[in-house]
RNA sequence: GGAGAGGUGGCAGAGUGGUCGAUUGCGGCGGUCUUGAAAACCGCUGUGCCGCAAGGCACCGUGGGUUCGAAUCCCACCCUCUCCGCCA
């Protein structure tokens, strides 16, 4: 959610960074603006007969305390209850429209955010490692499928389309792959695990800007008026939730192990192969609640902490900076980091790593208390340390040996209890 | 699912119609005293909104209602805890 007062005092300013997202939301902020001012003055005038109320209600109790004659002085109060009335309503209307038109803006993106519409306008930042000489790749599904390592018609069988089985081995290697990555984060990287619940409510999901906007991307749950998390972003982040924390605690780190769970309405046929994008998937994340003085640094050190998983598994990688017009609703800044996928041939996403600045803290009133005791908004950031079935992927894919093998990168071989699947 | 208890400021805990935004204790901050610390004593110590300011308004789980006036009375709802049942 954006600062109020800054959309007041500088609406153009607002404007021409958010129009960078390519979208324009000039008219939205006016009318915003518009109903802003006219709560506002609605709120003044009630305030006004409030204070006049108050004033004489207590003249009442004095002259009733005397055994007073009060009439005159009631009368004059009662004179006004109507348009107390019709003010008070007004403005509980005005405020929940303000509200509502304040949560479907998105976040505005850092100043040096590469301007752009389209994910191909993204700047590769940097490359890691190199692309692994592999006489003739295969993908992932003909790998995994060979090796028994999922299965997919059944799952389809039980859940439908887009769903996946990992069997035997390939479920053990799921396992060391989390355990792996949250040892990492825990033992190497300082951060504290969380087992989250997977199942969130609705000011949740407001809280971390996923609604109201994005609804249709979400399992829900009628009858109990829940929603399955897509990411443990939610859960996580919104633990401190309508929290004051004390400064002395932050930056605060978490990083937790969920599935997440996506209907990825819309995206029928894109990228659906395989692993690659599933309405169920697990995924480590991490998630940093810090000062806005400490959130440009921290996500440079949280997007290390999971570029490290890469360069730990020797995986070849890309990292880019989403421009203005890829950008997340929520997200101020965003790096994502890709693994090679020799069956692809091409970068896969496997970790998004954003700062959302204040924005998520606005939402869920997630304040700490400054070292002149006034209480700030914190800012938060999140990204995947790492998803864990595209990695899987890039697994399979760089390991896979001329005898139709994978070899497993040697850091995985304890957590998998082997070196090699065949 | 059944029965009961309860939701007030960081915490504990008063307050049942009129200077109550709220007694008090603890905790926290500042000060006096002390070589230092403890103890003792004194003072301060919730949040949001409107306003250039002075100041004003709102908030005692949530939403309605009664009243000139509600933390206090009425109605509905939500949540938490305890016990029982069921269950991984």
């Amino acid at each position: 959610m954006l600062d109020l007062r800054l959309l007041r005092e500088q609406p153009q300013a607002v404007k021409d960074r958010l129009a960078t997202r390519g979208t324009c939301f000039s008219e939205h902020i006016d009318k915003l603006l518009a109903i802003d001012t006219e709560r506002r003055s609605a709120e003044t005038r009630l305030q006004n007969l409030q204070a006049d109320r108050n004033r004489l209600s207590k003249e009442i109790g004095k002259l009733r305390s005397q055994g007073q004659d009060s009439s005159a002085i009631e009368a004059q109060v009662k004179a006004h209850a109507a348009e107390m009335q019709t003010l008070s309503q007004l403005s509980t209307e005005l405020d929940s429209r303000q509200h509502d038109m304040l949560l479907v803006l998105p976040n505005l993106p850092q100043p040096e955010v590469p301007v752009g519409e389209t994910a191909e306008q993204n700047p590769v930042l940097r490359l890691w490692g190199e692309k692994p000489a592999i006489a003739s790749p295969q993908d992932h599904v003909a790998i995994a499928e060979r090796l028994k390592l999922i299965d997919q018609e059944r799952a389809t069988k039980i859940s439908g389309s887009a769903f996946v089985c990992y069997t035997g081995v390939g479920a053990r290697l799921e396992r060391a792959l989390l355990n792996f990555l949250l040892d990492l984060h825990t033992r190497d990287h300082g951060y504290t695990e969380i087992s989250t619940p997977y199942v969130v409510k609705p000011e949740a999901l407001v809280g971390t800007s996923q609604l109201p906007k994005f609804e249709e991307q979400l399992y829900r749950i009628d009858r109990d008026d829940l929603y399955l998390a897509p990411t443990a972003e939610v859960p996580v982040t919104n633990l401190h939730r309508e929290e004051t924390l004390q400064l002395s605690t932050l930056p605060i780190k978490y990083t937790a192990y969920t599935p997440c769970f996506r209907r990825e309405a819309g995206s029928a046929g894109l990228g659906t192969r395989g692993l690659i994008r599933m309405h169920q998937f697990d995924k480590v994340e991490l998630v940093k609640i810090c000062t806005p003085e400490r959130s440009r640094e921290e996500l440079e050190l949280l997007t290390a902490d999971a570029e490290r998983v890469l360069q730990i598994l020797g995986l070849h990688y890309r990292v880019i900076e989403l421009c203005t017009g890829d950008i997340g609703f929520g997200s101020a800044k965003t790096y994502d980091i890709e693994v090679w996928s020799p069956g692809q041939n091409a970068y896969l996403e496997v970790s998004s790593c954003s700062n959302f600045e204040d924005f998520q803290a606005r939402r869920m009133n997630l304040r700490f208390k400054g070292e002149d005791g006034k209480n700030r908004f914190c800012h938060t950031l999140n990204g995947s340390g790492t998803a864990l079935a595209r990695l899987y992927v890039a697994l399979l894919e760089n390991g896979l040996q001329p005898d139709g093998s994978v070899l497993l990168p040697e850091p995985l071989h304890d957590y998998f209890g082997g070196q090699r699947i065949s």
